[in-house]
RNA sequence: CGGGGAGUAGCUCAGCCCGGCAGAGCACCGCGUUUGGGACGCGGGGGUCGCAGGUUCAAGUCCUGUCUCCCCGACCA
């Protein structure tokens, strides 16, 4: 390609918009141009490298036995009704055709392709599948963000497993567990495999690929000692013992002003894991009250799980009110009206200082059992940095990241509802076990450019650079520089090299900027100063400096390195 | 949805407080001189100042409404 003829010119500064590095370079670059929030256009030199993943993608997922195919993005109300999801899954985008018929825009596609199974497994015979697709994605995002990495239409690679046992299920996801490392290595992204929540997709077991960077928008809790990590959605730890003491009579204690466990700390002296923190929610329209030790916080996910909530919001003031509870003192002593959840950290945390509903007065020495209890008893905390390990008790440490793949265990949460079955030896009808395993590929792109790129612009890792050589000729008016260049370009294309030639009249600064920008592997340069000394000039795009090669053996050269 | 910020040329922004000829840099076009890390001279093209309404002799500027975009949070894969 010529850089005279590529549509799009590269921009010295970025649009005000972007504040990552991987978002200025991929405007600056000209790879993607917005449309809307959260909508992109890929232009021509960013859809050749949104097509050279998708390659890689398929290659690895044809190793792992899996067979392409692919699916409408519109999808009738009905299916999504049938798995109960058109009421549950946030940001569906939906619209009426002209018969006035509902339509889904598919966020996902466990719907269709469990329909397509359906209709085509009968035996135990017919599985394993594995069926995937690379597809247009459409989720109406509540905030689209940080350039590629939340977008609201986008390319995803969907892989859906179908296996006829428990096994086969885990032959399939530990298939998808490699060719997600394969893929994400090949595409110059490190991750890290964490335990994950699996959200509005369901399922039980689940695990994301995290990019860990500052600029992530999710949090890992990751132990070097043992190699344990999750989300912190997820993630468990031990949590502080409590001192072991004999329940002592429950007593009311005068607290005026004390509101917060910062407040009651202060006041008695006593540590925040002597308190009883109370927080109140709605979940779906339900009030439920939330009680936890008072060094530790609430994960609204874990909770949200235990309720099965779609929605789930702190109480505001008024409800509050009509609650009948008294913030800064509410108490589960006595409660009545209302859902009990509590953290498993109350159980064996005697003689706590908790909320008496009344202003201004708190209990001291409340004990669970005794003095209240809890419709539900489990864990509900948020792990933070240097927690326990659940697993060996070392400190975890915190980490920013963002989510690059995740693989879920759906079992048979699709198959029944829809009834997807077969017939096992013995004649007996069984739902075929899931599994779905996605990759972003708009994120994958972003994420590859945010590990690889310098001050002056990007470096692509070889397999993604959508030119392999990037060709610059200095003084082209110069017929020896010209006739050298032109001559090269022809045998690189002969050779069947990837070769982007930068045959515009600009000046040495423009074009070599512009080439770091870009980021190809190898920058070759045809020019006066290097022919006067016998040759052309090669640079790898993360060396330093350039070597001179003969003009000779230019072309040899080039292609003994490209090729290396 | 809550909080904050911004919409003026393709990009970055000034002008708005204090109403009075729409500007700069980069980019673009022409001519010439240049060419090893974002050259220079001369000449030129490009704007319903997000949109609607209002106030005024006069609105980019003041008022009201509205839309869009960005950031933080909520939420979400």
């Amino acid at each position: 390609m010529r850089l005279s003829r590529l549509f799009g010119k590269t921009l010295r500064q970025a649009p005000a918009e972007a504040e990552t590095d991987n978002h200025m370079l991929l405007l600056r670059a000209r790879l993607v141009e917005q449309l809307a929030a959260g909508v992109y256009s890929w232009l021509p030199l960013g859809w050749d490298v949104a097509r050279r993943v998708q390659e890689i993608i398929r290659a690895e997922m044809n190793a792992a036995e899996g067979q392409e195919l692919h699916m409408p993005g519109i999808q009738p109300r009905e299916l999504w009704e049938e798995s109960g999801r058109f009421d549950t899954f946030s940001g569906l985008y939906t619209l009426q055709d002209r018969r006035e018929r509902w339509m889904v825009l598919g966020p996902t596609h466990e719907e269709v392709i469990t329909d397509l199974v359906r209709r085509n497994v009968q035996s135990y015979r017919d599985l394993p599948q594995r069926l995937y697709q690379l597809q247009t994605k459409f989720r109406d995002e509540p905030r689209p963000r940080g350039g590629l990495i939340r977008v609201r239409e986008f390319i995803m690679k969907d892989l859906y497993s179908f296996d006829a046992d428990a096994g086969g299920l885990d032959a399939s996801y530990d298939a998808m567990v490699t060719a997600y490392h394969n893929i994400f290595r090949r595409c110059g992204v490190p991750v890290v495999q964490v335990q994950a929540d699996s959200g509005a997709i369901g399922g039980k077991d689940s695990q994301e690929f995290l990019f860990l960077t500052d600029i992530g928008e999710d949090t890992a809790l990751i132990c070097d000692h043992c190699g344990y990590a999750a989300n912190a959605e997820k993630a468990e730890f031990r949590k502080p013992r409590a001192e072991v003491e004999q329940p002592l009579p429950m007593e009311e204690l005068s607290t005026p002003g004390q509101k917060t466990i910062d407040d009651l700390v202060r006041f008695t002296g006593r540590s925040h894991a002597r308190t009883l923190k109370a927080v109140f929610y709605i979940a779906d329209g339900r009030p439920v009250f939330v009680a936890i030790r008072g060094d530790l916080d609430v994960n609204e996910i874990k909770l949200r799980n235990i309720l099965k909530a779609v929605e789930l919001e702190l109480m505001d003031d008024a409800q509050v009110r009509i609650r009948g509870l008294v913030a800064g003192s509410a108490s589960p002593v006595g409660l009545s009206g209302m859902t009990v959840i509590a953290d498993d950290s109350v159980l064996e945390s005697p003689n706590l200082i908790a909320g008496a509903n009344q202003p201004d007065v708190h209990y001291v020495n409340v004990n669970y059992q005794r003095d209240w209890q809890a419709d539900v008893v489990t864990d509900i905390a948020l792990a933070r940095a240097g927690a326990a390990c659940i697993r060996c008790a070392n400190p975890l440490r915190e980490r920013r990241g963002i989510e690059m793949g995740h693989v879920f265990k759906l079992g048979t949460v699709y198959s029944e509802k829809m009834g997807a079955t077969f017939l096992d030896p013995a004649g007996q009808a069984q739902p075929v076990i899931m599994g779905c395993y996605g990759i972003g590929v708009e994120r994958l792109i972003a994420a590859a450019i945010e590990a690889n790129h310098d001050e002056r612009g990007i470096i692509w890792p070889d397999e993604l650079a959508p030119y392999h050589v990037h060709l610059v000729g200095l003084n082209l008016d110069r017929p020896e520089v010209r006739d050298t260049a032109e001559s090269l370009y022809r045998g690189l294309l002969a050779a069947g090299v990837a070769t982007l030639y930068d045959d515009r009249q600009e000046s040495a600064g423009v074009k070599f900027n512009d080439a770091d920008l870009l980021g190809m592997p190898w920058r070759v340069t045809v020019s006066p100063r290097a022919l006067e000394r016998g040759g052309v000039e090669l640079k790898a795009r993360s060396q330093k400096d350039p070597e001179l090669v003969a003009v000779s053996d230019a072309l040899a050269a080039v292609l003994a390195r490209v090729r290396g």
